[in-house]
DNA sequence: TATATACCTGAGTGTTTTAGTATGTTATTA
DNA sequence: TAATAACATACTAAAACACTCAGGTATATA
């Protein structure tokens, strides 16, 4: 589990379909546009968050990216996941051959712990995360577009 | 916030400090030995935890490094922002100057989320990762040293 | 059918971080 | 004083990050 700014645009990318997730799709070059992240960027990002099914792509004029499936079921594990492509942060590929004098013991801990965040991130979904949007919008001076 | 493997070799020293944690200090080379960790690699990681009181160093013979307070007082999001030194992740660096169409509001949403990791790692204590520890060594199979 | 628009792919690039190594210096104890 | 261990600094190869660029391919619309 890495926890990087590659995530955070993933995350934030994802956040601006949902909000921006009418019928039609939404565009790259717009998300690009209003995040300030590079369009060639954001469509390897894309690429990988395809692959993992959470967006559908549609080609053509009017087309763009839509979420793959309801903003409920999209966790920010989920894309967290997709696109920070795990390196197993284990010495010894999993399990057996660290045979040190402490054997995974604090390594056992760290994957608990690991285990622990992991499960905090996927109990938070982008509708909740959208919710928290709107419910600022209504109480804050900010303009929604 | 970052969470990466240098966050982790950060835990697990800190935690091997705590396990180990007696009346003498305990020694960076013994750290080293038992994590499968490079001895200098440590020292830097140590230098940066002491920076943050984290740890106390005593030199010379019988020498070694010890926790600066009870692990009860010491939380894993201590341990992960002692070494891996935040870059302010926010493009605007910190705020007003990202005057795009969605002025800083899908980035308000991740400031939101990451607070709640903060939250979530500060609640995790180096106490709490012992007892974890010795509750797991009366079930398994494992030898604690 | 032409073409505009969008997705898709891969290669390359400068910078930063990782995970060290190497070489010392300083303080403490026996 | 000799050994020990923290402390400090400089350097480095490899990887990851955060892009850019150049060229595709697919699909709507005119």
């Amino acid at each position: 589990m890495r926890l990087t700014t590659k995530g955070r645009y993933a995350v934030t990318a994802m956040l601006d379909v949902a909000i921006h997730d009418s019928d039609q799709p939404v565009r790259i070059a717009e998300i690009a546009e209003r995040q300030g992240i590079s369009q060639s960027y954001l469509e390897q990002l894309f690429s990988n968050l395809k692959k993992k099914g959470l967006v559908s792509g549609r080609r053509g004029p009017g087309g763009g990216y839509q979420l793959g499936r309801k903003s409920k079921l999209i966790t920010v594990a989920d894309v967290i996941d997709a696109v920070d492509e795990k390196v197993d942060a284990t010495r010894c590929g999993g399990l057996k051959n660290c045979t040190r004098s402490a054997p995974c013991l604090t390594h056992d801990l760290w994957e608990d712990l690991s285990t622990e965040i992991r499960n905090f991130l996927e109990r938070i979904t982008l509708e909740s995360l959208v919710r928290k949007k709107q419910s600022l919008a209504n109480v804050s001076w900010i303009t929604v577009t």
